[in-house]
DNA sequence: CAGTGGTGACAATCTAGATTGTCACTTAGA
DNA sequence: TCTAAGTGACAATCTAGATTGTCACCACTG
């Protein structure tokens, strides 16, 4: 009975922790796109597994429960989408304003063109449970560190109160642009972010 | 075979409407508190009848589900909560500053007062369904209404993304407050929230 | 005080979905 | 080719709750 936990033999061209993890990412690409559509609480297991073209079994060879996989699909599609946003910010030059403007640019051009990402990302995340609000506020911990090194003066720590307010207003603005059908072009919409976002450049 | 839908025996004193209405009435006070507690998804129509005194019929005789006694909480403690506030701005006299930060100040105490409510107002009603997401939005709407009311310049209609953004800040650093054990003074939480405000009273 | 409406305790049913298990078929490697 | 690991389809099981139903007792009205 050997049952060697680390099968070497290859399959398919690929040995069988490639293989995992192969299947482990299709499964939250799959994921993102379900979830992104029907709801996260809408959307079983066997759903997932069929959008991502395995079986059931492939799931608990990567996920214990639903909400690991959420949390993996979360934290792959906000660290892109704060990728952008700190790429965006270096391109901008070294004025904080501008900075700020084109890491809100950035923010709602990336909303607008992934919608299933940005309401996995800002709707169906909520309220799911403990470790996925932990995952949330771990998430928007980073955010606001990038925030404070590419945008906040050197020589002030901000507020970190009033940093949380400006994202979650900034995050309710997207909301409203989103549930009202993307209505403004995006561009207005992080100007008008941008006056919160003035309350901390002031500061 | 009668069977009067609407009989008019009393029973321990009261009639049939008055007492199914108390009934209602006692299920949402048991459901704040449950809710607050431990949580929508962790609590179940069982336990708020036992909360409540009765019997899981009397539940399904005022509540199809338990989404629609979700709604009657919220709106229950956020009509109350709105009360405080603008009966809060209108004692603070004619200056919409001082109105505006006496708004921030009751809305601030009243969480801290209540931490149970706030934890159902601000937490445990998030990413429930679209029925109850869709109580929100309107009870969010009467708050601006409010707002728009008691604190903005009749002359000005402010716009209406900025005034989104300015609740969901402020809403987030009191969700950023709660979250961290009510550390800071409410008055002085309502100050930074203040500073977020500004951004429409100087529009 | 007889009879019916109202009540409480509790059991029975229904349902959706997660989680495990079975089995036939494929592929890699000796 | 042979055989065991790897795979896919699908059935079986488990579970937590909601939802309905039953029945014995209480309170009012005539």
């Amino acid at each position: 009975m050997p049952t060697s936990p680390t099968s070497q033999r290859r399959y398919r061209g690929s040995a069988a922790a490639e293989r995992k993890a192969l299947r482990r990412q299709q499964l939250i690409d799959a994921a993102i796109d379900v979830y992104g559509r029907n709801g996260y609480r809408h959307s079983g297991v066997k759903q997932v597994c069929e959008a991502a073209g395995l079986t059931q079994r492939y799931f608990y060879e990567s996920f214990s429960h639903s909400d690991e996989l959420l949390i993996a699909c979360y934290e792959q599609a906000a660290k892109q989408l704060r990728g952008y946003m700190t790429a965006a910010a270096e391109a901008a030059g070294p004025d904080r304003r501008e900075r700020c403007r084109a890491m809100l640019q950035a923010y709602f051009r990336a909303l607008e063109a992934q919608p299933l990402i940005a309401n996995l990302l800002l709707v169906e995340i909520r309220g799911i449970s403990p470790e996925v609000d932990h995952a949330i506020i771990r998430e928007l911990q980073e955010v606001s560190r990038d925030i404070t090194r590419v945008i906040a003066r050197p020589d002030r720590q901000p507020d970190e109160l009033l940093r949380a307010g400006i994202m979650g207003g900034v995050i309710h603005i997207a909301l409203h642009w989103m549930s009202t059908g993307y209505r403004q072009p995006a561009e207005q919409v992080a100007h008008t972010a941008f006056k919160l976002g003035a309350a901390m450049l002031d500061e």
